[in-house]
DNA sequence: CCTATTAGTATCATTTAGGATACTATACTA
DNA sequence: TAGTATAGTATCCTAAATGATACTAATAGG
């Protein structure tokens, strides 16, 4: 296996969670299941509705996530993760069981730095 | 748990991750072990000094990565992944399997839309 | 009739990432 | 003595991501 191929698949789903917001709105979907828009504004304020619009849908064209309209008014929208998206779990889960050691790692470098 | 300690954890895995050439860096340095910047460069021809150089420095500002300087001219500098950043692997290689099914998934959409 | 509600858009401004290009030091070689 | 090689810096510029703010439609409730 040449480099090349196995990079670029190693982008496609580094692309996918790539974004300020993405990993979040991955997190809360994949915890809370399905979720309305207003719902997960008011659990992420400092998001702007624009950017909660375009990352939400930037995860729909990559059919992680479904968004279901209800023909409203107000309007009803609901979000949740598909089947395909839960497959980005063990993505997730490994990133974070990383991040945890890393975390552990910075404070031991640090403690080693003041000494 | 709540979301944020997790949502933390995760994002510092993905904040190393990041950067337009970091996937392929360490691809590179985790295949091949130590090289010098020139040969990176080399193989990397579309990066400028500069990226190739900016990316390397937060690469090892993580520990991720080792720079070795050989007091020489014309100067010598080597870099190498850590037993640390060795540990990034897991991640890369889940990103790689999900990558490779992600590929397959769009290729089967792009049919069934031409159906 | 006035107001609140929801899930957005539209427009403009700012911030951050990335790129192009030129420059450097110093030893070795032709 | 001019040219080459290496691992960078410095400066300026462009493009992409993100943010702030204001706006909309249509209905229900007071």
């Amino acid at each position: 296996m040449t480099i090349e191929p196995e990079l670029c698949r190693v982008e496609d789903a580094l692309g996918i969670l790539v974004g300020k917001w993405k990993p979040i709105i991955l997190l809360l979907l994949l915890k809370n299941g399905t979720q309305r828009f207003s719902e997960l504004k008011r659990k992420v304020p400092e998001i702007t509705q624009k950017m909660l619009t375009k990352q939400l849908r930037e995860l729909e064209d990559e059919d992680i996530i479904e968004r279901v309209v209800y023909p409203q008014v107000p309007p009803k929208v609901e979000y949740s993760i598909t089947e395909y998206g839960k497959s980005l779990e063990p993505i997730l889960a490994a990133m974070h069981e990383w991040g945890t050691k890393h975390t552990l790692h910075k404070q031991q470098k640090l403690e080693q730095e003041s000494m």
